[in-house]
DNA sequence: TAATAACCTACTAAATCGATAGGTTAATAG
DNA sequence: CTATTAACCTATCGATTTAGTAGGTTATTA
């Protein structure tokens, strides 16, 4: 299941993306048009602008605004910085691998040999999609 | 991320199913050679078992056995049987849909769209898969 | 100097996960 | 008929994660 905060990180991101301006947009402006806790949603674009993906403008007409453009912001960046790993199990991600406790080789596991098919296919359509795409 | 629970059930199932006879395998069998808690592994095999994958024996000599052959036994109806829905959002799901509450209008939801594509590519995958696919 | 909005730290209620404990029921062997 | 075996059932539990809330501080602008 896709936690809230990525799935609120995404949405903020695309509402900051279908800006007409490149203005900073306010973080109660988005949480109040998108229903989201507004200190929850602090929370996470603060993780976004610390990732490279917005920066941010204080006082007065301050804001988040997005560093670059839309379509060079893969939904897979998006979703490894918000959520952690693509795959479904540890020991096939690319870029938080880990080893199984309880198996003892990878090459003859029966869930390895699925997921790695999965994880694939998900990354397929994550990395041809961009935040362009959503918008 | 894939709870133990389906884990462990895909392993059994493919460990059932790697049998030569179709003589019942022990839990314990099952528990010893795949690393996995026994008194967990009981109550997994439960659920496939009431769910219609496996039948059981009682006593000495008993255990649990396919009822269907492997090749019809697809990776679809174990997860959502083990792990629930496929999809990563309630409000794509086809088994299990669920209306979020933040969201007034899929049709316009960034996420939405984003989301049916990962679980079209994930049942893809899932479905093209049978359990003699691991064997 | 007041208002604004990002930024930071700490806490928490609720849910889920991965078990463990301690039994009961049914089938088989001797 | 009895002992053994292995499935079956119910309850509980510690640890972790999730989705926040509370209450401030810092920097920018009017």
């Amino acid at each position: 299941m896709l936690s809230k905060k990525t799935k609120y990180g995404i949405k903020a991101l695309t509402f900051i993306a279908r800006q007409p301006e490149r203005n900073p947009v306010q973080t109660s402006e988005i949480a109040k048009s998108e229903n989201i806790s507004q200190k929850f949603l602090e929370s996470i674009l603060l993780i976004l602008r610390k990732s490279g993906f917005l920066g941010s403008k204080k006082g007065k007409g301050g804001g988040y605004y997005l560093i670059k453009e839309p379509e060079d912001i893969k939904m897979t960046a998006i979703i490894r910085v918000l959520e952690g790993p693509i795959a479904m199990v540890p020991c096939v991600s690319l870029n938080y691998y880990e080893k199984c406790d309880d198996c003892p080789d990878e090459k003859t596991c029966s869930v390895h040999k699925l997921m790695i098919q999965v994880r694939d296919s998900t990354l397929n359509v994550l990395g041809d999609n961009t935040l362009a795409d959503l918008t």
